[in-house]
This record gives structure tokens, sequence and C-alpha cells, in this order.
DNA sequence: GCGTCCAGGTCTACC
DNA sequence: GGTAGACCTGGACGC
């Protein structure tokens, strides 16, 4: 076991971080009672999975590794990609000054989505989350990592890559994984993720306009228009919505009487947070979670 | 225990 | 560009 120390910056609260959002229940995340949160890195020396252990410290983070031979600066970097220790939001505060809205937000040094160690990883969990119930999401995301995922040293199991997902016929994922319908995406966006033709780190750094680059992750089989803008949140672009039911319902109750409405009049209520809309309805109606 | 209904987001075919 | 129906699972519900 070694430890690490990372520094935080000021405006960055560990709490808010990890609860964000659903993503510390989907394995291989698992978030303790003491709110220390344990995933699997593949940073062993030869690229193996190791299991990490973080939790907060005085000014900072402790990361306990696994491993006794593990690259160490390949942990330190994606931890702080994990919890995005490296992402400003101080436009973000301004903009919740200006509009005197989700205010809690910026009060709370929240605005972080905790995200995976991969966008591969992000991909396939947002497609797990289309069209089914949360415990249908979890169940798909933990036989995946149960029956794909390799073992680290200590026993626990890394997310699967794309080579073993792409090694897997159809019938697995509905028999195994019972994924439905999404089976038949999962082979053919493993395979071509495998094969090179689909990169989704490449989305990350991605220069491309936020219309352009969400028009290329549509072209994945499975994600659409919530599932697209929900993967561009988690790549550090805020400009979509990603409404999905439960943002609606929520967003009816809270501003709208309870009353259905249009997606527009949704859209005109965080027009004035634009390119940062996305995470201001998010934390508007994820205020109760922390109340 | 069994059958039925429903919620959930995306895809394809069609207009 | 917009719409209808199919896709599939697990949970809720009634019997």
């Amino acid at each position: 076991m070694s430890i690490i120390k990372i520094k935080t910056p000021e405006s960055f609260s560990y709490r808010f971080t990890i609860r964000s959002h659903g993503w510390y229940d989907l394995a291989p995340f698992e978030l303790a009672d003491d709110d220390r949160l344990s995933f699997v890195l593949r940073r062993g020396k030869n690229g193996e999975p190791v299991s990490v252990v973080v939790g907060p410290a005085d000014g900072g983070l402790t990361v306990n590794v696994d491993a006794k031979d593990f690259d160490r600066d390949g942990v330190i970097r994606d931890v702080r990609h994990v919890l995005r220790l490296d992402e400003d939001f101080d436009e973000f505060y301004g903009f919740i000054e200006k509009t005197g809205h989700v205010l809690w937000v910026r009060k709370a040094s929240a605005g972080r989505l905790l995200r995976g160690p991969t966008v591969w990883e992000d991909l396939v969990k947002t497609i797990c989350t289309t069209n089914c119930s949360w415990s249908l999401t979890r169940s798909m995301v933990r036989n995946l990592v149960e029956k794909l995922g390799d073992e680290t040293a200590g026993g626990k199991r890394a997310f699967p890559t794309p080579a073993a997902m792409a090694s897997m016929p159809e019938a697995f994922y509905r028999d195994e994984i019972r994924a439905g319908y999404r089976s038949l995406y999962f082979v053919e966006l493993a395979q071509s993720v495998a094969n090179g033709s689909v990169d989704p780190e490449s989305w990350l750094l991605s220069e491309l306009p936020t219309p352009e680059l969400k028009k290329a992750m549509k072209k994945v089989k499975g994600v659409g228009d919530y599932a697209a803008e929900n993967l561009l949140k988690l790549v550090g672009r805020y400009d979509g919505l990603a409404l999905d039911s439960w943002l609606r319902s929520g967003f009816y109750k809270k501003h709208n009487g309870g009353k259905i409405c249009a997606d527009k009049k949704i859209e005109r209520h965080y027009r004035n947070f634009q390119e940062w809309r996305g995470l201001a309805i998010w934390f508007d109606m994820t205020e109760s979670w922390f109340s």
C-alpha cells in the first residue's frame, strides 16, 4: 500500500464532487460510509489495474494505492481527471452571482461532476443510463465489471477495456449483462473503439465546436440527444441541458407549478447561464440532495 | 406465483 | 424536420 497526497484548489469541495451525480454508485466506483471513494485505474507498472481509495485530508486529498509498483504520475493525473481538479469554474460562479440563481453552488464550492478515468468508461455507462431505471443501469454496469473487468492484486475489478468488450458476442450482452436491445450497440461500439475507428478519448481535447462534437457522439448507436449532452458535460462542455424525464419532472415541480411544459421553456429559464446552462439546471435540480 | 402494465431514451421507417 | 412504433428490462400492481 502506498499513500500519495494531492493538493486541491481552494474552490474545491470533495463531498459535493463525489456526490454530484450518480456515478459514485456505479462500479468500479465504491463509496464508503466515511465518504472515501475507491475505484480502479490502469496504472500498474505494465498497465495492469490497481485499486485506489481517495479521501479528504487537510488542504487536499490522500490517495491510497493498493500496489507497490505503479505509475505514480499516472495515478495523480487520473485522480485529478476523475475529480476535475484542473477545471476552472470561476466563470460559472460569475454567472451564478450575476443571475442570482443556484447561489448555493458558489457557497458550497460545488460545480464539478464526477467522471470516470476514461471517456470510454463514461460513454458505456451513459448508454447504460438510457431508457431504463437506475437499478437496471447499476445492474448492467456491475455485470460488465464483474464479468469482463480484469482483477487487481487485491481482488477488485477494473472497468472492461474496449478489446475485452469487443471479444464478446451479442448474446453475451443479452444473456449475461442483461443489456437487452443495447447489446448490439455495445458490440459495435467496442469493436469500433478497439480497432481505432472511434476514439472517445479524443473528445476531451477536441477543437470541434460543441454542435459538431455532439454530432460525432451521436454517430455512436445508442447515443441520442440526452446521452450526447450528458457526455459533453463529462468532457467539460455544458451548453446542453441533457434533458431526461427526471430533469424535466424536477423542473415542472420546481419552476412550473407541477405542469408539463415544452423543453423550449426549460431552455429559456437557463439561457442567462449561456454555455454553463447544463451545469445550472443540474445543480438547480439536485439542490435538495444536499439540503 | 403469474400475468399485465408502465417508464425510460433511441432507432428506423415513414410522411 | 417531425412523428409513430418498436426495442427490452425490472418493478409495481392486481389477481
